[in-house]
DNA sequence: TTTCATGCAAATGGTTTGCAGCCAC
DNA sequence: GTGGCTGCAAACCATTTGCATGAAA
């Protein structure tokens, strides 16, 4: 399947009323063609230098996860994660398997998570969405 | 089983070469206490007024960490949350039901992680460990 | 032209740290 | 008595926000 292009983006973005700036665009296309999930201000640096701010990587992020753009992770790093989401990424439900020491991360393509829907304990919980992480030490770092 | 007391955390914290210093004992004691991962500052509120500072708490949670008697949990809150570690709690392992919008939290007994030797995707990734956490709107939310 | 997005700088909030005094051992 | 703890205050760092300017529609 096609990646997605700015063209794509910028309708995406339309239909969603938001305007299509030339950071908003940047950053989307660096996320779709990022593998693993970066922080704030690892997308910061991999604009062209002095071309946004990071209070605007902040701003743009927030709209794109407001919208199911984008999915936002915390590993416990003390800074969070942005991908690009499940949907918009073509990619298959997955999750991380992080060096607890060098933050070093491998993809998991297994979920062991079944559907939910007879599980006693939601209680009425409804939209259920789960995180999965993984955490070891890597070859590299024993 | 009998619940872990000041005696019990007296003897864990020489034996790990740690001073026993009554912040710590509360702390251990507190935590043990609680069914549900708590922030620092709530632990700090939940201290006899004026007993210690906040500063001494994340100190202290630091050094639990460390021995393996506390787990921290992130739960992208913007604030790390503490639980006795599972081994420490006698309690069996579990997840967490964490509600979107009012932060409330439920306990969720079941495990779906299997053992993961045969993995493929482990890598030579040694000492493994998961969080999985569920999120969705609770009943009063929706 | 109108509205929304951005840059800049300052504020915020959780967490950490330096240092001098204090308490457990 | 000694060295590890603690309180206090300041530093830190990720993230957010106010406001005037600038760019998209």
């Amino acid at each position: 399947m096609a990646a997605r292009d700015a063209n794509y983006w910028r309708n995406y973005l339309r239909a969603c009323g938001l305007k299509s700036s030339r950071t908003r665009l940047a950053l989307l296309e660096l996320l779709s063609r990022e593998s693993c999930a970066l922080a704030a201000e690892e997308l910061y640096e991999r604009l062209p230098p002095g071309s946004c701010d990071l209070a605007t990587v902040y701003r743009s992020l927030q709209s794109f996860e407001g919208l199911g753009l984008v999915d936002k992770l915390d590993w416990g790093e003390g800074r969070s994660r942005f991908e690009l989401s499940e949907q918009q990424a073509q990619s298959k439900h997955h999750h991380h398997l992080v060096c607890r020491l060098c933050r070093r991360v491998e993809s998991v393509p297994e979920c062991f998570v079944p559907a939910l829907s007879k599980q006693k304990w939601i209680r009425g919980f409804k939209d259920i969405s789960h995180q999965l992480d993984f955490f070891g030490v890597c070859p590299d770092c024993q």
